[in-house]
This record gives structure tokens, sequence and C-alpha cells, in this order.
RNA sequence: GCACCUGUAGCUCAGCAGGAUAGAGCACAGGAUUCCUAAUCCUGGUGUCGCAGGUUCGAAUCCUGCCAGGUGCACCA
């Protein structure tokens, strides 16, 4: 469609010019406006604005620029009306149809894919979880919206590097040290290692409130590690190994992918560089016994760069693994997949990168999201308040199966184990991409649950139906020759031409929520399709364009599932 | 207290680089299955777009103030 918007914005910039009136292409490009109804057509122009100009009413203008259009007709419009001060443009469904049916031609499956961001690179860190700490409902949103973004930055071409930049260093390590050491049992960490890892330290935060002693030790055992004290780097490594683990099969099950797994751990060794860095730029500040950067000037609090026992931060590793990014892959722009809690933390660091001289700390951009929420509060791992990803995937899982049962008995054992762990783990993932990220959700069973109207399952089940489809239409072969006979087919053409765009400016907004309800929309015009055209036995031509239709939305949808990081079963 | 985010139908949310009569899903009621799987479809109706001003030919959308909820504000990440 931009390619076209292009055009015709270049036949009303002629056509103002002959009015003596100067206008930028971005500034035409910028009216332009997606009618809200089908019927108005696919491009509107509103002609308000030029009233004064003209000295006319709006109407007129508007049916001069229909005039022009008239004189210098474009092959690609097949209408254009005039209502109120609107010009609208109907784009010829016949040339959308085409288009689409020439690109899937020559790319195949990969006919959405482009090459807009061809020649850059993306560092996109998401997930991150903290070792020892279960894969709560919480972690999953980082983790599904960074695997969005690495696949759909893929898709445009880009080359992406996806980090999972795992916690595993820091205090809270020294907190589970300490409560391993007291009370601490070696074959129940084996086996259950996370569930019992967080029974410790729920523990240890619970014990610590009678005796405050237990913060001080925790504090001198991490210390000790960082240090590379034996005993304690020993115990490390063991939570670290068995975490991860655990880990992996979540991340297959959500059939997310990473480029690097590179924990904070990894970047201890690259601190003492980074605070001798600050110190030449004269930035750091002793305060408090502190090493800081202060900010007052940027109206923040001071960044800690190195706590009063001489233990660094979570910004200061996170200034050394930003260099080291930048000297290793040489990013032209940098994610960070985090929650909007951590705003504050991101402008600080972006903020010291910047005044140590960085210039390309402008590139990197916090990707925020609201947090999942009880109804009466937040969840906590501290407390144990907390609804384990696992648990949520079973159970949705499980809800699936037992639909499958009941809907379609007919399937083999197996396939409704594959299908319902394919449609449970999908329908997570997609519930979480629906809504805008910047959002808080309220985590509700019923809602998470329900599988019905704007859900994964309905698009699985979109698909499914054109998988239906081929295997009944074996016999036809599609053709790209367009035969259009009811409104249904045009809808859904307009529809599937409209994904290039949408994947556009759901780069452009980072938001993948503009994917996922492009999706619903694709696949309620293909449902209006399908209960209106039947494929199999019609005319010879209109069987062979509707196949056609079918293939690009069964293919359409598979994309957008891709980029969304969900599978799709053949059956359900 | 200061900063940032959110506030749209009973509920969950789209729409918010100003533009046409503000839309979906859920829930509720009724209807559709000799026909590519009814996890579907069709029909029903709801709105002081948090409140008050301002900018504009035009504001749910932009600006200001207020209200409500959330988040953050030095040794946790």
């Amino acid at each position: 469609m931009i390619g076209l918007k292009d055009k015709i914005a270049n036949s009303i910039i002629d056509f103002l010019k002959q009015n003596n009136i100067d206008a930028k292409k971005e500034d035409i490009l910028f009216m332009f406006k997606k009618p809200e109804k089908l019927e108005f057509g696919d491009i509107a122009f509103p002609v308000f604005r030029y009233a004064k100009d003209f000295r006319k009413p709006p109407v007129e203008i508007a049916e001069q620029v229909k005039g022009f259009f008239e004189a210098n007709p474009l092959k690609e419009i097949e209408k254009i009306e005039v209502i109120n001060g609107y010009v609208n443009f109907h784009i010829s469904p016949q040339w959308m149809f085409e288009k689409l049916v020439k690109e899937f031609e020559e790319k195949g499956e990969d006919f959405y894919k482009s090459d807009v961001l061809k020649g850059k690179t993306f560092v996109v860190e998401f997930s991150s979880p903290n070792i020892a700490k279960p894969f709560s409902i919480g972690h999953l949103r980082s983790t599904v919206i960074g695997n969005f973004l690495r696949n759909l930055l893929k898709s445009l071409g880009a080359n992406v590097i996806g980090i999972n930049h795992i916690g595993d260093w820091g205090t809270q390590f020294g907190k589970l040290i300490v409560a391993f050491k007291l009370w601490g049992n070696e074959e129940e960490l084996e086996k259950d290692p996370v569930k019992y890892m967080l029974s410790l330290y729920v523990r240890f935060h619970k014990e610590a409130e009678e005796n405050p002693s237990l913060e001080d030790k925790a504090r001198e055992a991490f210390l000790n590690l960082e240090k590379g004290s034996e005993e304690e780097r020993k115990l490390w490594e063991k939570f670290r190994t068995l975490s991860l683990k655990e880990f992996e099969k979540t991340y297959k099950r959500l059939n997310v992918h990473f480029d690097k797994v590179l924990g904070e751990a990894f970047y201890s060794d690259k601190i003492d560089r980074v605070v001798k860095i600050l110190e030449e730029k004269g930035l750091l500040e002793e305060s408090e016994n502190a090493l800081v950067v202060k900010l007052d000037d940027y109206n923040m609090p001071p960044c800690l760069i190195k706590k009063s026992d001489g233990a660094t931060l979570y910004a200061t590793r996170d200034i050394a693994a930003a260099i080291y990014r930048k000297e290793t892959f040489d990013f032209d722009r940098m994610f960070y997949v985090v929650g909007s809690e951590q705003k504050l933390h991101f402008k600080q660091f972006f903020k010291v990168l910047e005044l140590a001289g960085f210039e390309w700390a402008k590139d990197m951009e916090h990707i925020d999201f609201g947090l999942y929420r009880f109804k009466d509060g937040k969840m906590s791992t501290r407390k144990g308040r907390v609804i384990l990803l696992e648990e949520v995937l079973d159970e949705a899982v499980n809800r699936i199966k037992e639909i499958m049962n009941e809907k379609n008995p007919d399937l083999t054992e197996e396939e409704r184990e594959n299908v319902s762990e394919i449609l449970g783990t999908g329908a997570i993932i997609f519930n979480d991409l629906k809504n805008d990220r910047i959002k808080d959700v309220q985590f509700s069973w019923d809602e998470v649950l329900n599988f019905e109207g704007e859900s994964g399952p309905y698009i699985s089940y979109s698909f499914v139906r054109c998988k239906g489809i081929f295997r009944k239409a074996e016999g036809i072969e599609e053709s790209g020759k367009y035969t259009a006979t009811h409104e249904s087919e045009i809808a859904l053409i307009k529809k599937l031409f409209e994904f290039k765009d949408i994947m556009l400016s759901a780069y452009n907004n980072r938001k993948s929520h503009f994917i996922a309800n492009y999706l619903l929309d694709l696949t309620k015009s293909f449902t209006t399709f399908y209960h209106n055209c039947r494929v199999v036995g019609e005319d010879k031509g209109i069987s062979s364009f509707r196949k056609m239709l079918v293939k690009l939305t069964m293919n359409t949808l598979k994309a957008g599932a891709d980029i969304l990081g969900m599978r799709l079963p053949d059956r359900m």
C-alpha cells in the first residue's frame, strides 16, 4: 500500500501545484486516513484544511481533486467518491489480488519478508529470568514480547541478536547461599531445584524479618562470591546450572529462541574497566561511602556504581554489558524488554553512558511493559504470592485437551496430545501479546482460559479451516485469475493486502498488539468468506480463485503467528 | 511530596501522529448444522470516551488544571 499511497500523494501534489499551493509529500501522506467503513473505500484524503486556500467549501475542493484524478487516472484506482470533505479512493481489489499472488509466487512462504531493515543490527535483551526463582507468569511478558520483536525484526530483514540476560548475579545469591548453608538439603535440591530454591528464598526473607543480621551475612556471602571464594562459587554454579536446565524446558514450550545466553555474571570481570572509564571522565563521586554518578542536572537521583562495601550493582553490570555488546556486535539499535517499573533505572544508565561520551547511548531503548497483578495487589516472589508459568501452561493445555476429547474424539491420542500443547501454549502467548504492552494485566484464570472469541485458538481455528479446505480441494489448482463474485472475497483481499503495512507500524511502535489485532481481523474476514463462499464444488474458475484466497489467508495467518511466536496445528 | 504511566459499554480491551454515525470480545437473550469441522456464524443495546477548561472549521485523540488507580524516587534487580 505504501508505494500506492506515494503515487496518489504525488498526484495530489501536482493538483495543488496547479492551484499555486506547495505541499510536501510527507504532509500529504500524513493526511491519508483509513476510512472507517469498507464502503467508503480504502484511502481517504480529507481536504478541510485547504478550504482557506481555495476559498471554497471542502466538498467543492474534493470534487476538484476527483476531477484531477479522472483526467490523470491511475490504474490501481477503481473509483473515486466524494463524501463530505473527503476524497475516497477505492483501490482495485483485482490489482491488490494480483499483486499478492505475484509476491507469493516469487517468494513463496517468505512472501511477507522484506528488507526495510537490511544491513541493520539489533540487539534485543529479553526474558532475563532470575536464577533460583521460578519462572512466574510475570516473566512471560518480557519473554514473549522480546521473542516477538526478535521475530519481527528478522522478517524485516534485520540482523538480530536476541540475548537472554540471565539474572545470575547479585545480593540475592548471597541470600540463597546463606539460606542453603543454614537449612539446605542436597537431595531435595536435586529433586525439584527451582521450587526448593524458592522455598529457601522465602524462608530467608521470613527469618530475616526476625533476625536482620541475616541480611548482613547475605551481603558478605555475595562479596565472597564476587571475590571468587571457592565455596560460594561452587554453590552458585550448582544453582545456576539446575535453574537453566529447567528454564530450557519452558522456552521450548513457548517456542522462544535466543542467540546468546549471557548472564550478569558474565560481565563481572568487565566492571573494573567501567569504573575506570567513569573515573577518567570525572563522573564518579563518593557519596555516603558509595561510588555514584550524580544526575541532579537531569532531575534524576544518582546512579549507584559501587556499594559502600565495594560490591557492584546492576547498573554497573548493565553499563558493562552495553559497552561489551557495542564492541562485540556493533549494533545500530538495542532494545531492553524490561518492565516499566525499571524505567528510571534505564533513564539513569543511558544518561551515564551518554555523559561518558558514548554517542551510541541514543541507540538504546527501553521497551517497557505493565505488570501482571492480582485483583487485590501485586505479585511477589518474596512472599510466595506468584502464579507459576508452568502452572498456567499446564492448565491451558489440560483445558484444551478436555475440549478436544469432546469435540474431536476421532483424532488419535497422540495427535490430541500434540495439538493441545500447541493450542494451549499458543493461547497463553496470544493472550499476552494481544493488548498494548504498556498496560498492566489483571491476572484472571477465566480470562486466560477463555478460548472463544478473540483468542489464540480462534486464530488457530481459521488456520485449521484453511488446511481442511486444502485437504478437500486437493484436485483443484489454485489460480491467480481474479473472478471475485462475492463482497466477502473482496473484503478478504483488502485485509490480506494490509499485512505489510501492519508489520511496519508494529515495528515503528514496537507493539505486538498491532499484529495480534490484525490477525483477529483477518480471521473475522476469513470466517465471513468461509461462511459465504464455498471452494469445493463450484465452477472451476471460481474454485481455483477461491483456493488461491485460502492459500494466501493460510500463509498470512502462519506468517503473523510466526512473528508472534505462536505455533499453529493442522487439525484441532 | 516529586516524576512517569493508565482512565473508553456491566467486564476485558481496540481506536488516540485531530477528521465521517466511537468499535470488538466476554457476559445476557434469540436463531443457524442433509453442505470445506458449530472452538463458528447471524440478530438484538448499551456509552457524561474520569472531570473542567483551552487550541481548532472539527477533540476520545493535542495543551493546561484537577480527580482516581498504578509504578518509581541511593547501596534489591
